[in-house]
DNA sequence: ATGAAAGCGCTAACAG
DNA sequence: CTGTTAGCGCTTTCAT
């Protein structure tokens, strides 16, 4: 448990006081800016020069313990390498008040929440707690100590704030795209259904084909681990069936889902879009340009992070109830292979 | 400056002592695991019970204060929607020792570093700093606070550690393998002068071409912003004249460069790598399975991550001295067109 | 206008 | 084995 100790001892606020022969008290007054009228101009003006001849900075530390304040809020996801994480990340940190600092938290290994990841945030002592895309398993198992909030779960808590994408919205427009290009038959990729949100996209989408006369018409892709890699490797098995079921048409919970199905495809030699259309609920903004062959239903991870963002500052800064927003969501068509089909 | 207070008072050691009956001292043994031998077992666990039921943990702010200790390493970075970011972040995490967390600090606005950011974090009192890519006028800016890391900076500073890549080898790489398919004529995509790294890419493209009877054929084109859109506007301009002039492979000083090359020969009708042979010095592990067509250079900011915060359980929990370490690249051949030219 | 003093909650000697 | 005693560096009444 050593860490650091003693690094070249930085000058305290007591240092400053005997340099400027002042009290610790009017160090204190001028370093936070509460020296307007208790402290004569000409002793202020020594504090400064000394604090700036000590290279002085207050102690974050003492002054957080004295003042009884926690100003950390901990980011806790699943895994830093999927651009929904850096989406968010970037909304939050553009927002974030300044007098609050964001504390990183994601699992050692894995690339899904592991239990002992969010205790770990809850050991310390936070200000507030952000966690994205958590499962149910998860949420059960947590009793807040903090203001939480849930970023694309899919599902509320009492006591937490939610921040959901509307998928229904999502669901609709997609479904309208792809029967408007012709498409019946649909394939769905997604991951396990721990995630409500991810199965809410599923289902979203499921209805809205079928109050157009189209369907799922295959099993689902169920992928094991959200990650390129693994879209691609069951992909490469079921995507020739599913093409011989008449399948022209694949839709992705995840956008990573959608570039693994991708590479896929062009490994087999199946055509996109001409042969079949890839869709995905997206949240790489520059996904469609990328590969202009991917529908996208943009979901706006950073404006997600925004919203956090202000909700924090708000429930913090300015102690606003929790709330629960829906964020609009936004297809974003890039197939434009009509096709008539029976 | 208003920041969380009282949220429900937490339980102190006090409040575990008193139902315990025993002192904090011996509650302080107890919850850092050092009872053993110095409390018995009996009232080791009357303290854990009441610690259980009280639903105490220790306040970490006190703590750190009490054994005048930091833990908290700050990562400090351009763009967390940069792939880099986001691989760098993960091996960082994926190693860094348990008692150290990790704050995030990105600019506010815009999509470099800010100065402002830097200062932001030395004035927080930090165990260590890791910097993502400076620039040379920040480093020239800052004086060190704290044991500090310098990654794909290109650059030392005296009492900083340095990570980079070994652009030289990778310019040999890229350069062997252009030649191998037949390029003589090749045009150079980068950013800024303010970044020694990118320089040095550039410049060992440029030897190992020259040496080959190759060359960069004609003005290196400089993108105003390091983003996929910003090289998709600037190579929508230029690319048709490059290729009026013989160039049949551009080199991208990254890949977020890179994507916007490829998407932009797309809209222009130029074809890749038929007529137009895209590589890129890269972070992004998919691309090449995402855009078949993309040589990369493998950086492996992962990689680049882990070892920063090796080093940093070594300095930190060691005490071990500032390395200045080399990180091998690789390349990541996926054109295959060979061609044949004068 | 300034300083003395009392903590914040915890840890680390040092006694007993 | 356990409790007492000092702080860590800062903020904040409350006297002066």
């Amino acid at each position: 448990m050593g860490v650091t100790r003693d690094l070249r001892r930085r000058a305290t606020a007591r240092d400053v006081a005997e340099l400027a022969v002042v009290s610790v008290a009017t160090v204190s007054l001028v370093v936070n800016g509460k020296a307007a009228g208790r402290v004569t101009p000409e002793t202020e003006l020594r504090v400064r020069e000394a604090i700036a001849t000590l290279d002085y900075r207050v102690n974050t530390t003492a002054s957080a313990l004295a003042q009884g304040r926690r100003d950390t809020v901990a980011f806790v996801s699943p895994n830093p390498t999927n651009p929904f994480f850096s989406l968010v990340l970037d909304g939050l940190v553009s927002v974030l008040d300044d007098s609050l600092s964001l504390t990183i938290l994601v699992p050692r290994r894995g690339d899904d929440y592991d239990p002992s990841t969010v205790h770990r945030a809850l050991a310390g002592d936070l200000a507030a707690l952000v966690l994205a895309s958590p499962g149910r398993t998860l949420l059960d198992s947590i009793a807040p100590t903090c203001p939480t909030i849930l970023l694309d779960s899919g599902e509320t808590r009492p006591g937490m704030s939610s921040m959901d994408f509307d998928v229904e919205a999502a669901g609709v427009g997609l479904a309208d795209h792809l029967i408007g290009l012709g498409h019946t038959r649909v394939g769905y990729v997604g991951i396990g259904r721990d995630k409500a949100t991810l199965q809410h996209r599923r289902d979203a989408l499921h209805d809205q084909l079928s109050a157009r006369g189209a369907t799922l018409a295959v099993a689902d892709l169920v992928i094991p681990r959200m990650a390129i890699q693994s879209a691609f490797d069951s992909a490469l098995t079921v995507l020739p069936a599913w093409v011989d079921a008449g399948v022209t048409a694949v839709v992705c919970g995840d956008d990573l889902l959608a570039y693994g199905v991708l590479a896929a495809a062009a490994r087999l030699g199946i055509a996109v879009p001409e042969q079949l259309s890839v869709a995905g609920f997206n949240n790489l903004p520059y996904s469609a340009m990328v590969t202009p062959s991917l529908t996208s239903v943009d979901l706006s991870a950073r404006e997600l992070g925004a919203r956090a963002g202000r909700t924090l500052n708000g429930i913090l800064l300015g102690a606003e109830p929790p709330v629960v927003e829906t964020l609009r969501t936004q297809i974003i068509a890039r197939d434009s292979t009509a096709r008539a089909r029976a």
